[in-house]
DNA sequence: AATTCGACTTAGCATTCGTCAG
DNA sequence: CTGACGAATGCTAAGTCGAATT
């Protein structure tokens, strides 16, 4: 059969390359800028003015926004004053130079009526976009590399507006530039069909790169950072490096779960020991005395202390990363967390999980799994800004829902009273089906109760975040295939995409504590099975 | 030695989608 | 069938880390 190797079958290239053959259409260019409809005045000092076309796109970033917090911030309107005048013409920039004068409402009414028609689109109207999007990630969201049809991540070009930075940003209002080809660098191979700019407009470059992944580049005005084009997480870039990751928190185990720290030692400061079992059973002991800094450092990192920004600058970091890099090839704090985060998820299942539970309880027993990693890791979140008022809306559903469920028991209890004492067909009737209705709310009842458990303990625990990005996911794989879980109940369709090399890899048995596979180990086995073989990849 | 840079990687908010009760 | 709500997805700011530069 003509099946083609999946790319984490394929070997590794170790020239350092990331590609040889890189074909792609190039970015997507924002739409271009439509005027609202003459009707719609800006006006200054209550007179209309009719504004240039670039003056009007400014004014309506901000006109979409005067509802929002940030248009009642010094440091937002300001700024935004500041760059608004800057696209405005001499005639503009005369007249307008207090915000407070300009009266932005007739312009916010119309966008928020635009939402709303776009709310209300009828199904033709819904679909005939839906296709015109469908056509759009046909045509640039993806990429041919090394003959395989990869999903391009952002193919978007970030469009026109005003920055918002998070926090008190000191930009925060800036006008974020409209990109134009000629600010864009193109990354493809020699022999690929270069993709075209727009009609009379130029790239400012086109470059041969194959040291980096992304497919373009531009640098974003407000805080002059470069902006790239990459491939999405499921692609063979993407996950190349996953693995990678786990590969090598996964050979660095031994040594880190195996450090114990003293103050003194042996008339030595800051003693670091390193004592575990490594191949074949050897036991390796060792003391270092460090500086105090990485030992306060290590500390930080056996506690699984989260690195808040003031306890844990930036010269820290790198100092402990130097030395754990001395230690060990790629061993960085991330990696520590990585180890951290996988080990803890599987200790956890083979503590929590119950193998003769059914599969709803087990897989609230992988939730918990889940969450007590996240707990020992601190994968901690603020609450949510809404969480109280949620939660009280839950608890609230409850209640009424648990009343409701007394009320219809009793019901039900005199029905069957009813019923039973020789009760006609039509009062067996009415008794089965409240206790039908009964039984559905009692199951949505418990629903609920659960959900806010959950809901409770998650309050301050970020999972997704773990579960994407520091567990190992053929622990997930391998917990569920052992437990005969389906996968879907694990991970979501996104999920399952990025770890599609994981599902396809682990067996029930997988171990992430035990011996690492071989990484340039091409398996050639997996020719009959045709599952697991997703849209991509489809080029020969 | 410190700072900046380049290339990613991660995070968090905003929007859209899908589901489910009413 | 509708609209509320939570989950999924999109978007892009922010963080990380090794290398280059000052």
């Amino acid at each position: 059969m003509g099946k083609h190797l999946a790319w984490w079958e394929e070997n590794k290239r170790d020239d350092g390359l990331k590609w040889t053959f890189l074909e792609h259409k190039g970015p997507l260019m924002a739409p271009a800028y439509v005027r609202v409809p003459h009707n719609v005045k800006f006006t200054y000092e209550g007179k209309h003015m009719v504004l240039s076309d670039e003056t009007e796109e400014v004014a309506g970033f901000y006109a979409r926004m005067i509802e929002h917090d940030y248009c009642t911030k010094k440091v937002f309107n300001s700024n935004f004053l500041k760059d608004w005048r800057r696209v405005m013409n001499s005639k503009e920039k005369e007249i307008i130079n207090d915000l407070s004068k300009c009266d932005f409402r007739q312009m916010h009414a119309f966008f928020v009526q635009q939402n709303e028609d776009r709310k209300n689109r009828t199904k033709e109207e819904k679909k005939a976009l839906k296709e015109e999007n469908e056509r759009l990630i046909a045509e640039y969201g993806w990429c041919n590399i090394d003959g395989h049809k990869q999903r391009i991540g952002n193919f978007k070009i970030e469009p026109p507006g005003l920055f918002r930075g998070r926090g008190e940003h000191p930009k925060q209002g800036m006008l974020k530039k409209r990109i134009g080809p000629e600010d864009v660098i193109i990354n493809c191979s020699k022999d690929s069909a270069c993709p075209k700019p727009p009609e009379g407009r130029r790239w400012k470059e086109v470059r041969a790169d194959a040291a980096v992944t992304w497919l373009a580049c531009w640098v974003e005005n407000v805080q002059g950072q470069t902006k790239y084009v990459m491939l999405n997480a499921a692609s063979k870039l993407k996950g190349e490096k996953d693995w990678q990751k786990y590969e090598t928190a996964r050979s660095c185990t031994n040594r880190v779960e195996h450090i114990t720290l003293h103050d003194q030692k042996d008339g030595k400061e800051h003693v670091v020991v390193f004592d575990f079992l490594g191949k074949d059973s050897i036991r390796y002991y060792n003391e270092v005395s460090v500086e105090k800094k990485v030992f306060k450092n290590l500390q930080l990192f056996k506690e699984n202390k989260e690195e808040g920004n003031d306890l844990f600058d930036r010269l820290n970091t790198q100092i402990l990363n130097k030395h754990l890099n001395e230690l060990m090839d790629g061993l960085t704090a991330k990696v520590f967390r990585t180890y951290n985060a996988s080990a803890t998820l599987q200790q956890q299942l083979e503590l929590l999980t119950d193998p003769d539970a059914p599969v709803s309880a087990k897989i609230l027993q992988y939730n918990r799994a889940n969450r007590a990693v996240a707990v020992l890791c601190n994968h901690q979140r603020a609450a949510p800004k809404s969480f109280d008022k949620s939660m009280e809306n839950l608890q609230k559903k409850i209640a009424d829902k648990r009343e409701l469920v007394e009320e219809t028991e009793r019901e039900c209890k005199q029905l069957k009273k009813a019923a039973k004492s020789g009760g006609s067909q039509k009062e067996k009737i009415n008794y089965e089906k409240k206790k039908k209705s009964l039984e559905r709310l009692s199951e949505q009842l418990e629903k609920l109760e659960h959900s806010a458990t959950d809901k409770e303990e998650n309050k301050t625990i970020a999972l997704g975040t773990s579960k994407l990005n520091y567990l190992d996911p053929r622990i997930s794989v391998a917990w569920s295939k052992k437990y005969n879980v389906p996968i879907e109940k694990v991970y979501n369709k996104t999920q399952r995409q990025k770890f599609q090399w994981a599902i396809d890899m682990a067996t029930a048995d997988y171990n992430f504590l035990g011996e690492p596979m071989n990484i340039t180990k091409n398996s050639s086995d997996g020719e009959g099975e045709g599952e697991g073989e997703g849209e991509e990849d489809e080029y020969e």
